[in-house]
DNA sequence: ACTTCCATACTTCCATACTAGTCAGGATCG
DNA sequence: CGATCCTGACTAGTATGGAAGTATGGAAGT
């Protein structure tokens, strides 16, 4: 049954076959076609898209490694459930990350930046009411606009592997997902950025991160079955202050 | 002749093979017996440690991702130059993650963590004069109590991924390594925390991860064949201002 | 009814064979 | 002599065949 949700479309034969098979089922996970706690194997993945077992098994080497799959010797692999611990991780290294950028690009100011990302801010506007699915595209473009600006390419990569964890609770929140409210701290961030406002951009940063996952305990309520919560109950969520001392 | 460098140690048949393979290979590369720009193979590998190129190829997938090898089709596989943007950009990593953590950790000085902290310091002063190859050892061990403590155990496997671009230039640069200044610098760290400054423990770290590849440039000129220096001569490095306005 | 043992059907891991692409060097042709 | 093509020795990518370990269900014994 679980090809149905995987297979949805064929594979190239004449590119590389591993990073295809890789996409696709990073795409599944994360969009919850394949459940939290799902099994799943190589020969089983391999017959549903008519290859070898072996690129099968290099992807999902590479899909442990992001800790989205769980691969136990001998005994099979199945789709990790979602980690709170580690989705306020990721948080709170975006956090740190995406506010020096922000910092970064308040020191000088680039103009075409800033036109560049209002032209996204309207975007972003356009689809606020009619599709939030689409919203998480263009949330992933502005930021990532903001790290490429700030010539910190390496940055994004890694950030895109932390987004895996966290886009897997946005993509089970959506429906009520507060679009126009991240839209405007959007706005302010590109604001703070236009003015060169350093601590500006840093605080929000810092503010829009929050908020990101501020409806995580909801979810989680609402689907417990999906998630891994560690030993003893829902960790605090700990971060470093937004109002720092007097200086930075 | 690569073998001498790598079969220092037999593998041990009765545990998995791949994470062994993995394991000798970083540690080759990252100091440097593996030299950047020297070609392997998965069969000479293979046969050096007299195993099939299965595993050998997963751990070469494995140290691609980290950008310690370079995987060409049909072509071969290469050690990669030490990237010298790569290199500033973890540098700038740890130092939005690690600034983080401090301001955590100064929120709330835990008197067990600060004992602990100074033997450490205590141990490190030790080997500073005798032996700077240990120091990167402790050095390490010292961040990472730090994220720990902090209960970021997550960022810490990120920070160790951006430590394998960085400890390659160390690993060069020992001899002149300004061992004495560092541990004076780690000090500074523990002090700010005991005395609940954050803005001073952020100030500390964000100096201190600044000054861990100040010999960069000479490293770089000493040994320029090592280095991938992208288009356009040295990159200059950009920071976050370390004196942000009046909130951080 | 309950426990213990064992056959069986899985699983991942490793070994091996084969495919296809790349590159260098030499023969051949102009 | 010089350009071109071909051939063979590489490379990594893929397919497939066991090997070793694990879970499961039923039979046998208490």
């Amino acid at each position: 049954m679980t090809e149905n949700r995987i297979t949805s479309a064929a594979l190239d034969p004449a590119s590389p076959i591993t990073p295809q098979i890789y996409a696709h089922l990073r795409d599944a996970i994360i969009r919850n076609r394949l459940a939290p706690g799902d099994r799943i194997s190589e020969t089983e993945i391999a017959k549903s898209w008519s290859v070898s077992r072996q690129p099968v098994r290099e992807a999902f080497i590479r899909l442990a490694g992001e800790g989205l799959l769980a691969v136990l010797p001998q005994r099979g692999t199945i789709v990790t459930r979602i980690n709170y611990s580690d989705v306020l991780n990721a948080r709170f290294l975006r956090e740190a990350i995406e506010a020096d950028i922000a910092k970064i690009l308040a020191q000088r100011p680039d103009p075409a930046l800033i036109t560049e990302l209002r032209a996204q801010l309207q975007a972003q506007e356009a689809v606020a009411a009619s599709a939030p699915t689409d919203f998480i595209g263009l949330d992933e473009q502005f930021h990532r606009t903001l790290a490429d600006a700030a010539d910190k390419r390496g940055a994004w990569r890694l950030i895109e592997g932390l987004k895996s964890q966290m886009d897997r609770v946005r993509f089970l929140s959506l429906g009520h997902f507060p679009v126009v409210k991240l839209v405007g701290q959007h706005r302010a961030i590109v604001d703070a950025i236009e003015q060169g406002d350093t601590s500006a951009a840093n605080a929000a940063v810092r503010t829009h991160l929050r908020e990101v996952l501020i409806d995580l305990p909801q979810i989680h309520a609402a689907k417990p079955e999906f998630f891994d919560v560690p030993e003893g109950g829902i960790p605090e969520p700990v971060n470093a202050p937004i109002q720092g001392g007097k200086d930075e």
